[in-house]
DNA sequence: GTATATGCAAAGCATTTGCATTAAA
DNA sequence: TTTAATGCAAATGCTTTGCATATAC
């Protein structure tokens, strides 16, 4: 899908790589799903047991600096991480039932243009599409 | 815009009526800006000094369950709330820099199909389009 | 009159920060 | 060796909750 990995974009940013940020970054890559702080805490825990919530933290803000990854908070609860940002253009699609949120390619959406008319004074850069419904999980639950 | 009221809605569906979420309706109507529940806090104060916030999250949760409005968090910060809802459709224009969140016409924009190989065995019931860009006064702040 | 909303203050999460220690380059 | 990252624990900000009192219906 991408041609680099997350890990070696950074490193090519000059970025100090040390094991903890190894680990957040492992745990962020090759998933369609957009993880928590606290999910990512978990997972890098699991090959470094003494990453702290902090670290993961700060490393998550320095991503998110650099553009490497995306903040995302459509729903209720804590902000998720999307680490297919800038690479793989794409869109959302978002349980309102348990707020999981999946990617789903751009070339399955038209591209959009908002008329200048409309735009409120705005310079628009980037256009983002959620479909909002029930993920299959929940709909079996129901 | 809309032929009723948010308070007219929400007395329809035999809510109780107190002077507090009175004030609480009134603050989030008709503006195309989403407040946080604090914005909505000082507003409703204005009106009657003696509402507390916790009323007010209440109301707003409340109002957010019925759906005759909706919690939006899409940037960093506290949740905004959107009361036109359901009634005027519509799109969102958000500034990346400041999270001030505009609404836009749904006519303004063409409808979006997302095919049925790409749902991931999701249900979609909702779309839902977000321009991201830059708004007239953090442009004329840069 | 009865059920429900209120304010207050305390509790609960998510996230950030200060600081002494440790480790990457 | 230098500069920056780490863990910890405390602080902050947003939101919810428990409970006694007040009020819409």
């Amino acid at each position: 899908m991408s041609e680099t990995t997350l890990l070696e974009r950074l490193r090519e940013r000059g970025w100090r790589v040390t094991p903890q940020r190894r680990a957040v970054a492992v745990a962020l890559e090759g998933d369609h799903v957009h993880l928590t702080a606290d999910e990512v805490h978990r997972r890098a825990r699991e090959v470094r047991p003494e990453v702290s919530l902090a670290t993961v933290y700060n490393t998550l803000n320095e991503m998110v600096a650099m553009g490497e990854i995306a903040e995302v908070r459509y729903a209720p609860g804590p902000s998720r991480y999307d680490p297919n940002v800038g690479h793989t253009p794409h869109h959302h699609l978002l349980c309102k039932v348990c707020g999981a949120l999946f990617d789903v390619d751009a070339h399955a959406v038209a591209d959009l243009q908002l008329p200048v008319a409309d735009r409120h004074g705005f310079t628009v850069d980037a256009v983002e599409v959620t479909f909002r419904g029930t993920c299959p999980d929940c709909l079996a639950a129901a």
